[in-house]
DNA sequence: AAACTGACTAATA
DNA sequence: CTATTAGCCAGTT
């Protein structure tokens, strides 16, 4: 077909993030990979960073490999996200870290239904 | 059009 | 634990 990139990956990413609920997180690797983009993990946090506020995207739940807030290059968010985040129910860590044994997100209970339309 | 940058991950030392 | 290397893709300059 015809020029399918760029923003198809980005939709499949706003729609796993969208998935993900409420008191749990997840991983840039782990959503790009349920977003078949499984190894773009760099491509999740773009696209998280190009969604801005406008949509209803739960950016905020996605956090890196260790299981805490990637720095941004806005410092004026500093904070936000941890705050957004605390008052979903996750607990941080003293260096202000997730256990993400206990708050990552598990799709494979009955979520993530609405695979994709993709092979 | 080429080069650079960026909300990443994983492996290796 | 830190440091380094490699891979990935899109947007900006």
């Amino acid at each position: 077909m015809a020029k399918q990139t760029g923003s198809d990956n980005y939709a499949r990413i706003y729609k796993v993030v969208d998935k993900i609920p409420r008191g749990m997180i997840a991983t840039y690797g782990q959503v790009a990979d349920l977003a078949g983009l499984s190894g773009h993990a760099r491509q999740v946090g773009y696209a998280l960073h190009a969604v801005r506020d406008e949509l209803d995207i739960p950016w905020q739940r996605v956090v890196n490999a260790k299981g805490e807030i990637s720095p941004r290059s806005e410092p004026m968010m500093e904070g936000v996200q941890q705050s957004l985040l605390e008052a979903e129910g996750i607990e941080f860590d003293k260096n202000g870290r997730i256990s993400l044994a206990q708050c990552r997100w598990q799709p494979r209970l009955c979520s993530v239904a609405a695979k994709d339309e993709l092979p």
